[in-house]
DNA sequence: ATGAAAGCGCTAACAT
DNA sequence: ATGTTAGCGCTTTCAT
C-alpha cells in the first residue's frame, strides 16, 4: 500500500508530470509546491513502483559496463556466470550489461577498455580494477560525472564508488591459517607459492595467515614465500624450487592461481601423498585436487554471487535510486573439503 | 531483441489481442491461425517481457504463501530474512507474500495453516513440509488444482513439487565427519546429540557422518547417539548423561539444535578445553561457541539463500513460466570455523 | 473467433 | 511553472 503518482497528484491538487518532478528532482516546478508534493509523498510512506518506472524508461537504453581481469583465469568463470544471471534478469528492465574482458593487469589497457566504454555511452560500471594511480583517477572523474561505480574482487583504495564487492582477503588468510593448525595438528613448516605482488590481496592473504599461525599455532610457521605470477609454467618451476631447497616443507599454500603447475610439480617429486596442501577458489584443478585428497581444502570466495551483486547493486541505483547499507558488501568465505565440494 | 507482441501482430497481421491469446494459451484463437502465430513467435525467438507482463497483471493480486516450522528454532532467523527480502523485491510485482509460522512439527497444525491461506486463495505455495501422509496428499492435491508447490529445508518424498530448496543431508553429514577428521587427527570416540527421529534430514546427517568416518578414519568411532528434540532443556540433560555414562567421549556433535543446552551442560562439567565440539548452522550460540573456541567448527547450509530462492523459483513459475532445471536445488554446505565466522 | 481499446504506474515530449 | 498526452509491452474487457 504505498500509493500512487496518481493518487498524490490528486490530494496535492497538481498534475501527475508535476508530482513526477517534484519526486525526482528534475527542474521546473516550484519550490513550494514541490515540497508539498514531497511532504504528502512521505506521509503516505509512497515508493516509487519499480516495475513501471522500468517499462516507462525502456525506450532508452541503459548501459551498465563490466570491465573484468578475467582472460586465461579458470576463476573468473564462475564470476561470469552471475555477471550473466544479472544480465538475464535485468534485460526486460532496459538494461543492458556490456562485458568487456582483458588478460593480466596491465593498466594501459584497463584505461583504453574504459574509454571505448564512455565514449559509446555507459550508465554504470563494474570493475576489477587494476591497482594504479590513473586507473584510480580516472574511475573518480567518471564518477564525478555522474556514473556509479562498483568494485569488485579487488579493491582500490581511494576511490569513491558504490561499493567493493568480493572478499575480505585478510580473513581468509586467518581462515587458511585455521585450516592449517586443524590439519596439521598445530605443526607446519609452510612453504607459500603466491601471485603478483601487485595484487594486495595476496598479500594480505599471506599476512593474515601468519597471523593466526603465531597467535594460535607456535609451532607452525612460513618457512618461505615464492611468487609465481598467475602462470602456470612459472608456478611450476617456483615450486619444484621451494620443494628441493626446502625439504623440511610439509605444508604447501597456493595463495591464487599456480595450483595446475604447482600440482604437477608436487607429483613429479611423488610428495602428493606426503604434503599437506591448501588452495583457494575453485578452479577445476582446485576441484579434482580435492577430490582426489591431494589438496586438504580449498577457501572460496563466493565468485558467482561477486559477479551477480555487482551488477544487482549497480541496477538497485540506477533504477531504484537505492544505496548499499555499506560501501564493502564481503562476499562469505567457505571451506571446502573432500565432501563438500 | 526478442521483438515484441506488436511485431508479431503485424507480421501475422492479426491483432495484439489474438497473439497474445495464441502465445499463452487461452482460449478462442482458431487453431491453424494460433499455430501461425507461435511459428513467427518461435523463429524471432520472441520472449516475453516480464515486466510489461508484471505491470499489465498488476490489477490482480498474486499470492505466494508460506508455511515455517520457525517458532522458537532461531536458525530460521535467517530464512525469514531471505524470504522478506524477496518479498520486498517482488513487491513491484504485483506479488503478496503471507508467511505462516508454526512452532513445532504437528501435521495437523500444519493442515490447518495451509487450508487457511487456500481460503482466501492462493497462487503458490513454499513449506517446511513436516513429514506426514496427509501432508504429503494435501500438498498433491493443490499441485493437481494447478497451484505450484516448493518445499524448502525439508524434503518430502512422494509430493510433485516445483522444487526442493535445502542442503544435501547426508552429504552435509559426510562433511562433519570429514572435519572431525581433520581436527582431532584421526582419533575420535564420538557422541552425537541428534534432534527427533521425525525428522529425517538429522539421521541422514549422523548415517553421512558414520560413512566417512569408517571409510577414512578407522580410528574414530560414534559411541553413542541421544535424542534431545529441539529442546534445550532436554539436550542439556542429554548431555550431561551422555558425557557421565560415557567419560571416554572426547568428541561431541549437535546435529541440529539444542546448542546451548548442550554447551551448558559441557562447561558446568568443566569440559569445554578437553572435547572437541561439532555443531551445525550458524545460531547465535553457535557463533559465541566458535568465537570463544569452544566449538571447533560448524556446517552451514545458507538459510537466507533458502528463503529466498524458494519464493524467486515460485516467482519465476508464475511470471515466466520458468522451471528450474531440477527439483533438488542443493543450497552450499559451508564449513565455518573461528576465522571465517 | 477476432479486433479495438482501455489501462497497469511511470516518464517525457509537447502544450500552455 | 504546470498541465496534457502519448507511450513502454502486455492483459483484459467489450464489441463485433
Amino acid at each position: 500500500m504505498t500509493g500512487s503518482i496518481k493518487e498524490i497528484a490528486k490530494i496535492a491538487k497538481v498534475s501527475r508530470g508535476t508530482v513526477d518532478r517534484a519526486l525526482n528532482d528534475r527542474p521546473g516546478v516550484n519550490y513550494e509546491v514541490a515540497q508539498r508534493i514531497r511532504k504528502i509523498a512521505d506521509e503516505m510512506g509512497y515508493k516509487p513502483n519499480v516495475v513501471a518506472k522500468a517499462l516507462a524508461t525502456h525506450r532508452r537504453v541503459t548501459v551498465i559496463g563490466v570491465v573484468i581481469c578475467s582472460e586465461g583465469n579458470l576463476f573468473f568463470d564462475d564470476v561470469l556466470a552471475g555477471i550473466e544471471a544479472a544480465r538475464q534478469e535485468y534485460f526486460d528492465f532496459g538494461i543492458t550489461v556490456k562485458v568487456l574482458k582483458m588478460k593480466g593487469y596491465n593498466p594501459q589497457q584497463q584505461l583504453e577498455l574504459i574509454e571505448s566504454l564512455r565514449k559509446k555511452g555507459l550508465d554504470a560500471l563494474a570493475i576489477t580494477p587494476v591497482s594504479d594511480p590513473k586507473v584510480r583517477d580516472t574511475l573518480n572523474e567518471m564518477i564525478g560525472e555522474g556514473i556509479p561505480v562498483v568494485c569488485f574482487n579487488l579493491d582500490l583504495a581511494e576511490v569513491n564508488y558504490i561499493a567493493y564487492v568480493g572478499c575480505d582477503y585478510y580473513k581468509s588468510g586467518e581462515t587458511l591459517g585455521g585450516m592449517i593448525g586443524y590439519v596439521t595438528g598445530g605443526k607446519a613448516l609452510v612453504g607459500v607459492i603466491t601471485c603478483l605482488s601487485v595484487l594486495e590481496g595476496a598479500q594480505k592473504r599471506v599476512e593474515g595467515c601468519r597471523h593466526v599461525l603465531s597467535e594460535a599455532y607456535p609451532e607452525c610457521r612460513i618457512v618461505k614465500v615464492l611468487e609465481a605470477g598467475d602462470d602456470e609454467e612459472v608456478s611450476y618451476q617456483m615450486t619444484m624450487k621451494m620443494l628441493s631447497e626446502h625439504k623440511e616443507i610439509d605444508t604447501l599454500c597456493f595463495i591464487a592461481g599456480g595450483v595446475v603447475g604447482g600440482l604437477q610439480a608436487v607429483c613429479e617429486l611423488g610428495l602428493e601423498n606426503r604434503l599437506k596442501i591448501f588452495t583457494f577458489d575453485m578452479t577445476p584443478a582446485a576441484i579434482e585436487g580435492i577430490k582426489k585428497g591431494i589438496i586438504q581444502s580449498t577457501i572460496c570466495q563466493q565468485p558467482y554471487e561477486q559477479g551477480y551483486l555487482s551488477i544487482k547493486t549497480l541496477f538497485e541505483v540506477l533504477l531504484n535510486d537505492h544505496y548499499p547499507d555499506s560501501d564493502h558488501i564481503y562476499t562469505e568465505l567457505n571451506i571446502k573439503i573432500k565432501y563438500n565440494v
